[in-house]
DNA sequence: GACAAGTAGGACTATTTTAGTACTATTTCG
DNA sequence: CGAAATAGTACTAAAATAGTCCTACTTGTC
């Protein structure tokens, strides 16, 4: 139902690994390795990362990345934000011209309230805490019907 | 962040369509012409609905479609499920055997974690909802408290 | 000072998903 | 029977994603 795009889930990984380095540099090649994730990929994560300000880079031989901030510090919302891009909801009819419709507009203005609640609800999850053992098993059917929450226009 | 295709925002205008012509059955043109979307585009999603049980259909002349339900009865979690489709939300490392590294998994785990407390909220916000004007109050906080209890355990 | 290790940035390609369209069959009313 | 409407399926075009590659710039080390 929600979706979310292969790389934002792997830019996760790829953040947890340099929590896990705490402080010292990781360059692109050991987030690699441990991640199990390609080079390149990770290079283009890492990248994006530092330019949304997540993550500090550090250049030239012995260089590397490091979480910008404490892992408590950062927030679900900002990793979704980072990687998925600042896209909203819905385009809406705002656009169009379709918006002479008042039950359109009514409902276009729904969703965004949804995505605004969301958004600050995953603004209080960590990156700490995503790292949490899996809490309370969840329940198998619900992982299958999962994820396309994917309201990002 | 979260994206929702257009056809779930058409979707939704076309449910709110039905909903606003109370019992009686509209025809796919007729819904046509009051949401202003291209006819092939609302019959498709009008045999998506009634495939996912959202909607029923009288077929012959003098047919057409109406909600299943009183639209208080239909949640946007269902609404989502119909239209989107039943995608997981990350395909994780579980396929892959990339699952070796302890905090990869830990990490999946916890999106879909979110997504499931995410839908669970949303399985309590109805069509009825949608379709309020939009309040002075955005987001009513009970949508996003209910997600941070259910990710934070 | 030269070299090696590493990041920065952008361009490019292939694949997948999405959106939209078209056509044919079936049902039902008059 | 014929017109109006839905049902189902298949197809095409456009867009977004994922992934790769190449070149330039920085910095530590010998």
């Amino acid at each position: 139902m929600l979706r979310m795009s292969k790389l934002t889930d792997y830019g996760t990984l790829v953040l947890a690994q340099l929590a896990a380095s705490e402080g010292r540099l990781a360059s692109a090649h050991q987030v690699s390795v441990d991640t199990h994730l390609s080079l390149p990929t990770v290079s283009k994560l890492l990248k994006s990362l530092v330019h949304a300000g997540l993550a500090v880079s550090q250049r030239g031989a012995r260089g590397g990345y490091a979480l910008s901030r404490p892992a408590e510090e950062i927030s679900a919302a900002e990793i979704l934000d980072a990687l998925e891009g600042p896209l909203a909801i819905t385009e809406c009819c705002s656009a169009s011209g379709l918006c002479e419709l008042e039950s359109s507009c009514r409902v276009g203005n729904a969703w965004q309230r949804i995505n605004v609640s969301i958004r600050e609800a995953l603004g209080e999850v960590s990156l700490a805490d995503l790292q949490q053992p899996a809490g309370p098993e969840m329940p198998p059917d619900r992982w299958k019907n999962a994820i396309r929450l994917s309201i990002q226009h």
